[in-house]
DNA sequence: ATTATCTATAGATCTATAGATAATGC
DNA sequence: ATTATCTATAGATCTATAGATAATGC
């Protein structure tokens, strides 16, 4: 999932770098931004603390570009998703499965999405946050289908709560929500199912009939 | 919301203790337990950083307390308002609709929660979580409406994920998921609406008929 | 030669303790 | 007298810098 882009070897300190990008997206999610350790993501990488330093000025700036890699990563996959397909309906229903899918097969992005929505109004931390460019994507089909009277008129903030708010929290609390054995949410049969109930959810929102 | 228990006058020390846990509400909700500072706590009750230590012994267990107290209140309210009910949908109506509004009603609480859903498995701040009573109360309830025929056969992880997810979401997303201007997530109309959309939502995967 | 990594440590915080002092309420 | 709060600071971290050293790859 991590873009893996041209196939040129990399040089020792571009691999490091990367390595380090990896190890970073784990603590921050396993941790939060401020528990999280440059030791350990040292650690991770095999290299000692101030040698983060030398890729990455500060540790704030290493969080943001992971972060935006993050949204970079998913608005693209989701986009690819997307292509081609043109009645909202359809195109509402990929791009759930697209952010599922993404979520499940990334979760450590998964769980740092989720500590920014639980962040208040902009700081440092999360600028525009999980917003803008994914955001927008869904507002759009949603007010597509809801002008070609597709779908009733509800305000889109509701389903975006619904399905990104469900989804987020379907990859982060396997522990926590699941009866006496853990749920494995990248499990595909478990996938299904969820991808099912979301279905179904969105169509009784939109007021969808039959299909 | 905040149990105001025995309206016998609060001596100083009481008083001063009460302020520092809803200090603490306010700060650990708007930071997160690591970036909330001591330091902000006092000043909100209008005491020095060590004044707190006077009631509490580390800032861990003034967190502790703080989030054992959210959720026995959580627990009571919900338990308050599903007495009488007896059908499994109507009780979990109730419950869903409890939810929703504790949370509108002490958001801080809402967020402390989403945030002890973005930490992984178990730790010191977050021993057994959201989880236990309240969950194991809807769990129940989706086991009586499966066995009494009214629901069909799901797994109450899938309407625990959006039903509690969705609900943390709409309290604390109001910033960055509106599209122009943020929504009020406490406005009666927005809520009405909300609930009339989480109503749609689980009847349509627990497969209940119109009603 | 250049790039990558290490050691050592400065500087900035933040929690928590110790002991002094002020306010409360029987 | 007891309870509540303050001042001052120890002790523990953690990020980030400086300068030295080792590894890389043309």
């Amino acid at each position: 999932m991590i873009a893996v882009s041209s196939g040129r070897k990399l040089t020792k300190g571009e691999a490091t770098r990367r390595a380090i990008l990896i190890a970073a997206e784990q603590r921050f999610a396993e941790f939060g931004y401020d528990a999280a350790r440059l030791e350990m993501i040292a650690e991770d990488v095999g290299i000692r603390q101030a040698g983060i330093f030398y890729y990455f000025p500060s540790k704030l700036e290493l969080f943001q570009e992971l972060t935006g890699s993050i949204h970079k990563d998913l608005l693209a996959f989701t986009q690819s998703r997307l292509s081609g397909a043109t009645d909202p309906w359809e195109r509402l229903m990929l791009l759930t499965e697209a952010w599922l899918d993404f979520m499940v097969a990334r979760p450590s992005a998964a769980r740092i999405i989720l500590r920014s929505c639980a962040n208040a109004s902009s700081n440092d931390l999360y600028p525009e946050a999980y917003s803008s460019d994914v955001l927008s994507l869904l507002r759009g089909i949603i007010r597509e289908g809801i002008s070609s009277g597709r779908f009733t008129n509800v305000d889109s903030m509701y389903l975006v709560n619904l399905l990104s708010g469900s989804i987020l929290h379907y990859v982060c609390n396997a522990e926590q929500l699941a009866e006496e054995h853990a749920y494995r949410p990248e499990d595909p049969v478990e996938v299904g199912t969820f991808k099912s109930i979301l279905r179904k959810t969105a169509r009784a929102v939109l007021e969808i009939d039959g299909r």
